[in-house]
DNA sequence: TGATATCATGAGAGCGTTCCCACGAACGGG
DNA sequence: CCCGTTCGTGGGAACGCTCTCATGATATCA
């Protein structure tokens, strides 16, 4: 095992004291003893134990990472393994760890305690799909500090990072209408999820900019999936739109198969957009245009958050959205001829 | 916060001793006490510090998991987040936490130095996909227990949870070679993955059951991703092969867009098989013959024995390979006449 | 120059457990 | 009936750290 505390001080010729202020870089150190103590632990490889000190000082310098599972589609493009990665690199930079939680329905109980409890751990990241995760009610009840992935509704005091949906698929929905396509459709993703929700308002935003009636017959609420978009893109074609903005580039996907077994030509007769900017996107045919976003650096806003809300418990609620780009790739074409 | 072992002992008029004895089901307790120790704590919500269990009895009943992030085309298939999901599962079935490190080449020195000191962890589980990762070294230096994901050389003596990659492909390749197909190719993974060397082996092996000498331009190492498989298709097509036996569902996609690209016709011109069965596996045209992994099967068995391991140190290194299943779709056709 | 603030350091207590040992009660065998 | 076990229980010590307070040395100001 790595050495204590008080054998450092040893070698040091000073107290344990002094060298747990060295450790934690207290001011009111003598320059030289400091360095003295610091070589002297280098040399022994010395590692504070984290219970102890999280024992002694109620902070663990560890996170929690809670995933609820219950979406499963989540898993099929790249997003989580992203996120966890933007997250577990700033951690790391910023002396931290991660603990993990994938939640499943039937520990969800137990973990939620463990989460909560057991003084473990410093504050938590949520990266639930869903908006009324019973979690969420669970971290609100209780002190921990806790950051969501996903905007939430702003009246409440959490604090979030999201990428900013509104303003994303509002542009994306303004360029399909800048392209001189008058009957864009959208496959929304499902209500309960606020990027499904966010993405919708961001289309009919860009409708109303343009003062183009809404046309409920081109909604279509879906789940994310490329199935669901696949079904959803039938329901739509009926009704004779000249433009897809699916809100997720799975659906995107499905509703491409859709409109190819219905005869119809990309981007000629329809154009279609997503959003998500999966590895897939680019080999669709023709090439997928959508939205990319910054998923990994969702991750590491939302630790630094994290990291700040623990150093300042009682400061207003944090709330950041991130910017997207705009990938255009074929699949809308380009301007037609008026 | 939650109430202390000294809080529950008050209320149940008991010692603190008595207590920790319950929650630890140390026999020697009465069996009256014990239920009114377990419903105090029941009541009071009672919660173990695990920091200050850690310092006093050095477990903790936390798990790292290790997962060194050089290969990124890990990252697009569900791998990943699959094994992830059958470790945390498991663990929290088991009472244990998962903590997660994603090796990057900057900070893994320091994240080493944590994993392997500071006393949190109680074991490891290294997900490395490359046979001579840096990390495995250092944990066999110290005394912590760990478990590997990939078979590693049996001289060593580390344990290891494995897919049965040799026995998987060479009964792929054998039920290509069953088909009548007499020129099989294949395209291997790298050769400082054990998976790709397994895979290849298995290949070899299968030729050599019936006696088929081994054409060395059938082979072609590629690197598991789909562009490596239409690269390495292509070096293959002039050789004149009937069937591919890609290493990875990935190349074989790649490997199929290939061959498409020469002209020629899956199945009728040439067979392609794959491995991993990826989500798309099933609807690439025509639907991939290939082989499902019980990829979270093998978190499961990664973490019990694991958890074995730590309570037994000193036994045998303990060796699971787990047994896949021959997904048969229409890429590979039927039967060719004789 | 004496009173006061500042600095570098050390010592003690405490964080919430587990582990070890001690103690009395109950029990069984000679 | 006494002595050695076993059982249920309690108390002390320890785990390695942080935090608060005390102390003496040095610097600052009137």
């Amino acid at each position: 095992m790595s050495p204590t505390l008080v054998e450092i001080a040893k070698h040091a010729g000073v107290s344990r004291s002094t060298v747990s202020r060295v450790m934690n870089d207290h001011p009111n150190v003598d320059q030289e003893t400091r360095a003295r103590v610091l070589s002297v632990a280098e040399n022994l490889n010395y590692q504070p134990n984290i219970a102890a000190r999280s024992l002694a000082s109620g902070r663990t310098q560890i996170i929690g990472l809670a995933i609820p599972t219950g979406v499963t589609t989540l898993f099929t493009d790249p997003y989580f393994p992203l996120l966890i990665q933007g997250i577990t690199s700033t951690c790391n930079a910023n002396d931290h760890s991660v603990m993990l939680w994938l939640g499943e329905p039937e520990y969800e109980r137990r973990t939620i305690r463990q989460i909560l409890q057991g003084g473990l751990i410093d504050g938590v990241i949520l990266a639930s799909a869903l908006m009324d995760d019973p979690i969420l009610a669970a971290l609100q009840k209780r002190q921990l500090p806790f950051v969501l992935i996903g905007r939430h509704v702003p009246n409440e005091p959490v604090s979030y990072v999201d990428v900013d949906n509104l303003s994303s698929s509002r542009e994306m929905v303004s360029y399909l209408l800048r392209l001189g396509r008058e009957r864009v459709a959208t496959i929304t993703g499902p209500r309960n999820m606020i990027a499904g929700v966010d993405r919708l308002e961001g289309y009919l935003m860009a409708l109303r900019e343009r003062r183009i009636p809404v046309d409920p017959r081109l909604i279509v609420e879906s789940d994310f999936t490329e199935e669901g978009g696949y079904r959803s893109m039938q329901r739509i074609l009926p009704f004779e739109p000249d433009a897809i903005f699916a809100a997720s580039d799975a659906m995107a996907v499905g509703a491409m198969r859709a409109i190819r077994d219905a005869g119809k030509r990309i981007p000629e007769d329809i154009a279609v957009a997503g959003f998500d900017d999966i590895p897939l996107a680019s080999r669709t045919d023709p090439p997928l245009t959508t939205v990319r976003q910054p998923i990994q650096r969702m991750g590491s806003v939302a630790v630094e958050t994290l990291i700040d809300i623990i150093n300042h418990p009682h400061a207003q609620p944090r709330r950041v959205l991130l910017a997207t780009d705009l990938i255009i790739r074929s699949s809308c074409g380009s301007a037609l001829p008026r």
